[in-house]
DNA sequence: ACACTGAATTGCTTAAATGCAACACTACGT
DNA sequence: ACGTAGTGTTGCATTTAAGCAATTCAGTGT
């Protein structure tokens, strides 16, 4: 008796087809088609009618998918409850973060965590198509949101200062053309996602230029913070981006305000893993220490 | 993810031996320990301590292995539900039957089954220990009582007639000597067993023959009816076993007793699978024909 | 009618797991 | 004190499963 079978039998059923099951399980579709046809074979059962576009499942098989299926979530749990207690400082750690995050306050200290902890491999996946941790496709998700997954634990880093910034030569420009800086005059870029980082940003432009020109619009945050330091136009952008770039200056008597927050997450399971608790205490640390110099003392990070 | 691992967890947890598991799971030790290793390995966890005499499992493993052997069940019965609907003319069926039955009722009919089902076949163990239906080690349990287990299902084939035999030849030789064969002044044989056949038969040789000579004892039913053949003495044999032997002839005036029934049983699960289903009909059919010889229209088999 | 896409499958090579037998070690009995 | 019986482990040959690339085939759009 084999209980790997159970673990093809349960993907095919819920994929309905041999490739998306072979990918599902990360091997080659050649290896679920034998399988099955082992499987099958092994009981004197046809589980599945094949057809050349799909399987559907029969009433044999039917009957019982429902438990196998359950038999698939418990397992992963018991498989997740006995990670949560893995103390080694080595294996690998899968972080689903905002790429312009990972790319102004993260990769420059990485050299820093891979000193502390040379075993631990830290992988990166830009934060674009939410994982499910739920079965692990990913370790620690990080994103700026007000509502954080109700299943999942963590905290917020600190909250995210907002204000308009402009390119140094642009308000130069606009301040000799006779122009306010971040006014209602000026040329401005956008940035469009379905996040909240970029409804803050917008909601923020247009209370404060409503009707100024959008010049550029782009969906990506990494790519609208660098048309901002090319001198594209003004934004309202993350302080803790932003004012790190000695090139950008924040433009008009608009004070920071406070947009989402930064969440830190993983699932309850892995908060005993060791080498997922240094990770987040380290990029908690980062957060913590350029919280400080953005907003002084009047606002520190509450513990735990 | 590996669901078998957690088989291999689950054997070692029953056993705490890595020897023990390995024969449960029909494996070579080595395949256990490496399995184990790795999986330990991949977890990062240890589930048991090794020690040179077994193993014991640690807390982490105690923790879940309750929900891994419960899966164990499950699968163990899905699986069983599954193979319930093999309506394959082919494989293999496992009976386990006392020897004494399989030798003098079943082996000379084998040809004839084969030659109705070529592709299946028909592995006989002697029904010494009592098989563990419920994890497969068998498919068919056959056995004289009257009451058997609860949570199988099957059929009482027929009842089972005793009466007291003697050899012909002892028989003559007791008569010339004046006495009653089959009487208290007799020489009698005797079979030891916990089985319902032995308990019944010694509780009629005491209410015939209290105080008859005990010559020879057995725990061999086997034996038991051989030793009755070569004279060695009277005793209460069930009639389906004596009637087909000319060199036997039934003493005294007792009339035939009915003792314990012959059970043919299997687990519900394997009512279905139809190569379990002619292999009984087949046995069903030779009993009765037997039952119909011996009983004459008196009997008659109730159907299911 | 035709090529094309997307599905499962098959032949062959490569990689991984298994079995076997020898080993090392502890506990126990003589 | 020393052999014995039991344990888990390791090296090597073999078997088994997996991956890769080519193949087959039905449905679909041109």
């Amino acid at each position: 008796m084999d209980w790997d079978d159970y673990k093809y039998f349960s993907a095919l059923a819920a994929t309905r087809s041999v490739r998306a099951a072979a990918e599902q399980l990360e091997v080659n579709p050649s290896t679920v088609s034998r399988r099955l046809e082992h499987f099958e074979e092994r009981l004197g059962v046809q589980l599945f009618t094949r057809s050349r576009r799909g399987l559907t499942i029969t009433p044999e098989g039917a009957e019982v998918i429902a438990r196998v299926n359950e038999i698939a979530s418990d397992l992963g749990n018991i498989e997740g409850q006995l990670i949560g207690q893995d103390q080694r400082l080595s294996g690998v750690v899968r972080v689903v973060i905002p790429e312009v995050i990972a790319l102004s306050l993260l990769v420059k200290e990485l050299p820093r965590f891979q000193a502390l902890y040379p075993d631990i491999e830290i992988s990166m996946v830009p934060g674009h198509q939410r994982p499910n941790l739920n079965i692990r496709e990913a370790d620690v998700l990080m994103e700026a949101t007000d509502h954080p997954a109700e299943n999942l634990v963590g905290r917020a880093l600190s909250p995210i200062a907002i204000a308009a910034y402009g390119a140094k030569k642009l308000v130069e420009r606009d301040t000799e053309a006779g122009l306010v800086p971040g006014g209602e005059d000026n040329v401005w870029v956008e940035y469009l996602t379905d996040s909240e980082m970029s409804r803050a940003s917008r909601r923020l432009r247009t209370a404060h230029a409503a009707n100024a020109r959008i010049h550029v619009r782009t969906h990506s945050l990494l790519l609208h913070v660098e048309a901002v330091r090319q001198g594209v136009g003004y934004a309202f952008l993350p302080c803790i981006l932003a004012e790190s770039d000695p090139n950008l200056l924040r433009v008009g008597d608009i004070p920071p305000v406070l947009g989402p927050s930064m969440w830190m997450l993983t699932h309850p399971d892995l908060r005993g893993t060791r080498r997922v608790k240094v990770f987040m205490d380290f990029v908690r640390d980062i957060f913590d220490r350029r919280a400080h110099e953005l907003l002084g003392s009047e606002w520190t990070q509450q513990q735990d």
